[in-house]
DNA sequence: CTGAAATACGTTAGTACTTACGTATTTTCT
DNA sequence: AGAAAATACGTAAGTACTAACGTATTTCAG
């Protein structure tokens, strides 16, 4: 799934499309057994179920929708004999609503059906409805304290304000070079022996041999990294090119890039190379737009297995 | 919040007010930054920033919309300059939609927008939106596998065809009646040490003193229980029942009231009384139907920190 | 090669909301 | 008590979809 990929930035779109899917599947069953009421209305008549006559505000509050919404589902279930709209008598700017003698019986006789609901939401999503529930809650907690379009807003000044820098290898950074490209490593293949080895001991696998490594840093956070790694005399390969999801459109690949371009030239390197996979789409376009120019074939003798895309450093080519 | 208490009935309702929360939050992001898009069309634009030029339909199966919804959305793009429709020359019923230059500029210019969004949400929902990602992408796939729609229908089928029995305490039955009430003690107060030493040996300190305790079963599954505890010669308590919230709304509540209540007159007992709080409201009403009668002060000498209704059986009253 | 089936997609009508507004009624202020 | 403010709620208009339909175009079957 396309949105899957988006992350929080799509949450909005996927918490609608799972939403519209409870709904459906509610008024299927409620359609297959005979039940003479609609998903939306369950929030409205439960309510009143519960709590007994109420007005329109107190429905819309407690529902957590405006009161013109209340009003309109009212039209509806008056229609369908549900509820009774009657003027409050000690305040004439109220409506009260209650439920009919017939609503009470249909609902009484609804209980049977919202147990086969709750057993059978729980036998198709087993643990995840009880976990979905328990994130809603949370998030809806969450939002009340610290609500999100401030918070974003605030990050954005936060990010505009910090500078992006390019800064070489240091032993502090070590952890960072590991978890920078565990990320995306984990995400879309898996680890590979010689992934661990190099992650682990960059000084070892990389400057040793001659490569060099940057990290790219916003502020107070180490946001990137990419690595030059000299394979032969002359002959270097860009590597271990990771930036971290949240901190992905900042342009920090581009410069990480740069970096290991201009490193390159400065130590008069012959030819410089790059494997990497189709999946990374982002990646390979980047790659491309530097001066990267497509192979026909994988590079012969590749160390990684999930390498299917090989590419050279051509400038102006 | 209300919609919360009906657990797995309102999950539409509730996943519908969280979207429109995080699209009114980006919108007003989207707002406050000048940027030139609007929080529904980042699916379509996404899609054809990350995979290119694209059909209706390649991108409503991407994006989880019908093919109307992007057309429909493709009307307002093309309107605001960031889509253009173009008939495809290999296939005539196709329409491409490419973005137009402006457009690959704006959203090459959100890249610290889309970060600030991230980066925010993480803030404000800290590890919650994690786990929401995590349960949406979980009930995804398992509502891909099992569609919930058909397994409530053979749930209601199983449930109709189970017969609700009343059956006396049985050792074997120990474990439900701890279960059973430690469910709802936990939701709406918290277990008190007599709870603890009662729920623990309920021989102990309800039979043995002249009690019982009945459960409900339906098919397979113990789905309730409740006690009646002799608190001296002739004089008895209802207490300890309980539900699982699973089953709630099949009778057995009642029916376990009336095993209990023929239990008492069968034992020629002289008064009948319950303890029970204001917020159990579903349960105080189930109680006054019986014949319970509310008394106007809680009882003397409670055993419970949680009682604030104190009731008396007058049947017939 | 031709007619039937499949597909691609726009259009229309309808739903479930929201925002904005208008009109009663009640509360508050002085 | 009388004017201003607050409230309660219905109505109108708008939005973001879906379902249903109609019309091209392509594919497939014989």
């Amino acid at each position: 799934m396309y949105l899957a990929s988006l992350g929080k930035l799509a949450l909005g779109s996927r918490l609608k499309a799972l939403s519209d899917h409870f709904y459906g599947a509610a008024d299927e069953v409620y359609r297959a057994l005979g039940a003479p009421i609609e998903s939306r209305w369950l929030p409205v008549l439960r309510y009143l179920w519960d709590a007994g006559p109420s007005t329109v505000t107190d429905v819309a509050m407690a529902i957590g929708q405006t009161h013109s919404a209340v009003s309109q589902l009212t039209d509806k279930l008056v229609r369908a004999g549900m509820v009774r709209r009657r003027r409050d008598p000690a305040d004439g700017r109220r409506t009260v609503l209650t439920l009919t003698a017939g609503a009470q019986d249909a609902l009484a006789g609804l209980g049977p059906t919202w147990c086969a609901v709750r057993r059978g939401v729980n036998v198709s999503l087993e643990e995840h409805a009880t976990h979905l529930l328990d994130a809603i809650a949370a998030c809806e907690r969450a939002l009340k304290e610290r609500p999100v379009a401030e918070a974003i807003l605030a990050e954005h000044a936060a990010i505009k304000a910090a500078p992006l820098e390019i800064v070489p290898y240091a032993p502090a950074l070590r952890e960072h070079f590991y978890r920078l490209n565990a990320q995306w490593l984990e995400r879309h293949f898996r680890i590979e022996d010689i992934d661990r080895a190099v992650l682990g001991e960059p000084e070892r696998y990389i400057l040793q041999p001659g490569g060099a490594i940057f990290f790219a840093r916003l502020g107070e956070d180490v946001i990137g990294t990419c690595a030059l790694l000299q394979e032969s005399p002359g002959v270097f390969e860009l590597t271990k090119m990771g930036v971290d999801e949240t901190f992905r459109g900042l342009g920090a690949g581009k410069r990480l890039l740069e970096a290991c371009i201009a490193e390159f030239r400065r130590r008069n390197g012959r030819t410089l190379f790059l494997e990497s996979n189709s999946r990374l789409q982002t990646a390979v376009r980047m790659y491309e737009k530097a001066g990267f120019v497509m192979q026909p074939s994988v590079r012969a003798g590749s160390h990684y297995e999930r390498a299917d895309v090989y590419m050279i450093y051509r400038p102006g080519a």
